[in-house]
DNA sequence: TTAAATAGTTCGGTATACGAAATATTTGGA
DNA sequence: TCCAAATATTTCGTATACCGAACTATTTAA
């Protein structure tokens, strides 16, 4: 065990500068999924809706709401399978491979700007833990959380 | 310069487990707004809207929204500071406070996940570096970013 | 050849965010 | 003292995101 108060204090300090600013997204006309979205497509280079659903964990309708918006935007063009007309394949365009190649420059700036600041001993050391809490949220193991804490899963209904 | 693809290429293959899990959030119901306003109030026993306001980053509007959802399922109380009448105070309930004890709990145990996996050695690294990473964004420190990526601060307007 | 399965979208409801206007209270002069 | 300006907060209207259920189009299997 460690300490949790001391913990807690030094996030809540820093909630501002951490979380609510939105982190990679501070200042841009994207959203986390968009940017995920983008990211994700570019490595694959195309990708079902299905697909896209699973990866990013969200109902297809709620992947359909995102792809609308890149597409609207011009980064995403949505294409027909030829092999199985239901498919849809999402594509980035050319403006949106532009964007990708901006995203991973910043990206890339801010990552040094951090690295710039540990030395040599640490960046090998954080690469490694990286990894290694990456592993263990993967794992998908999870602590036990108090009833309280769960959503409510039974919802009560009315009846008149 | 370091490998950005590899990290990108490790990024979005992690987006599910890492991003879209909802992190701290995972089954819970409340939203991150509204565990860090918890544990912000938790800290300094109580909090002005203004003060609240501006630690969490938006504007008063809402902040009024968060401090309502969280005062509407009685973890919260309104009360009206004695010196100055238009000043609200926001305090947790017991409710709000065996809520906050549970998180700190849950907390608590996602770390201890994470550093039972680690050696003594990486753990003081982790820490050391994570507060570099903490003090080199709270210095406010930006990389410059392609224009296109900025959001559009001026807006068309249309005339008929 | 047609019912079931599959892929995706549309629709409607709900939640969140936030600017501008409104409300209530305090403060700083004339 | 009195009142206009300043301050603290809420209310209202609007925009956006999420998501379940119903719906459409296409493929599969019997």
């Amino acid at each position: 065990m460690f300490d949790i108060e001391a913990l807690i204090e030094t996030l809540t300090e820093n909630i501002k500068e951490l979380f609510f600013k939105e982190w990679i997204n501070l200042d841009l006309k994207f959203s986390k999924s968009e940017i995920f979205t983008m990211l994700l497509i570019d490595k694959s280079k195309e990708i079902t809706m299905s697909e896209f659903a699973e990866n990013i964990n969200v109902p297809m309708s709620t992947a359909t709401g995102i792809a609308d918006r890149l597409v609207k935007n011009q980064y995403l063009k949505r294409e027909r399978s030829e092999e199985d007309r239901r498919v849809v394949v999402l594509k980035l365009t050319d403006k949106g491979s532009q964007m990708v190649k901006e995203l991973k420059e910043m990206i890339s700036k801010y990552l040094n700007m951090v690295m710039d600041d540990l030395t040599d001993e640490e960046k090998q050391f954080l690469g490694k833990i990286a990894f290694k809490i990456i592993d263990i949220f993967k794992s998908n193991r999870e602590p036990e959380v108090t009833h309280d804490l769960k959503k409510e899963k039974i919802k009560t209904i009315e009846i008149e």
